[in-house]
DNA sequence: CATAGTAGCTATGATAAACATAGTAACAAG
DNA sequence: CTTGTTACTATGTTTATCATAGCTACTATG
């Protein structure tokens, strides 16, 4: 898809970070790397993702500077990819992203007595904070770090079905 | 570019959000709706959007239900694009990534005097929020309806010479 | 009543990106 | 010296995007 306008220069900060996240395929892999996923076959067997978009998206994402390669063994020479603190930041964005969803993407009751897809709880005091950026409990600002995810049977039966494959 | 798997019905929250929100377009032209733009003309010169994709674009959304055409006059009959309260709890979404771009995409000092490229104020006591998600004088959280925003000169300047052409 | 706007699209053909599939590189283990 | 593992790259087809032009349904002006 040629582009009319790069938008890696505009004074628009929603320009900008579309330049980066308006894109499905490096949203996904964002989503992964936050659930702790770090190499590439996982990466590739979790998105649905290509090998060629993965490939490509990988290099992007580490040009802009939000994942680095850290090489896990040698012989042969393998990487893994891990969130820079740039990439941490965009928790923010991903998880407005998740609580717009849960409020208004899914049918009523299609979470089950779970509640919802991904319940998040505060690390630090234990509350589930619901769809909030702040603590219900202790009110504490919640960034990458304070939360601590966990998903619903349903989305872990949908993800590791995708793995075995 | 055919999708291989459509995530509406993922049960992943982020996944789901991805698929209105993972695309370049949609985000434009989201952003100018937060910023009060309504018709098709002044989309395509904001956004630099071709009419096509743009109308397939507010067609998308509006199935999706986050906005709505309201007609503004008869003979001939001609549109506005309103957002829907499925469309304006998108604003959350948008304002992290704003937050992360004041943050992390500009070079030091690129916003000049401004400081940066939108400055957000909180409408119920006027306080400049920064870069939060609860105004740091009063310490209400912060969604769309409760900040005012206002462009640096030098991006003002770009939207203007955009219409302008 | 004929031409010139105005706003919101649709049509067309060229280009570029995404897709599925297959294959390669660099080793280790048996 | 064959099989397996991980991380990709190569190839050709399908699909989306792009620029440009044109259409529709009117109003306003001369």
């Amino acid at each position: 898809m040629p582009r009319r306008t790069d938008l890696s220069d505009t004074f628009c900060p929603v320009g900008r970070s579309a330049e980066l996240v308006g894109d499905r395929a490096v949203l996904l892999i964002l989503r992964d790397l936050f659930f702790g996923v770090r190499r590439f076959e996982a990466f590739q067997a979790n998105t649905g993702l290509g090998p060629q978009i993965l490939a490509d998206r990988l290099k992007r994402m580490e040009r802009e500077g939000v994942i680095e390669k850290r090489p896990y063994q040698q012989r042969p020479v393998r990487h893994e990819y891990w969130l820079t603190d740039k990439g941490k930041a965009l928790f923010d964005v991903l998880y407005a992203m998740r609580n717009w969803a849960e409020r208004w993407a899914y049918a009523p009751e299609e979470n089950g007595a779970f509640g919802r897809a991904v319940r998040y709880t505060h690390r630090q005091c234990g509350a589930d904070v619901g769809l909030s950026t702040t603590c219900p409990l202790c009110g504490e600002t919640l960034g990458y770090g304070d939360l601590k995810g966990e998903m619903s049977p349903a989305l872990l039966a949908e993800r590791e079905a995708r793995v075995a494959r």
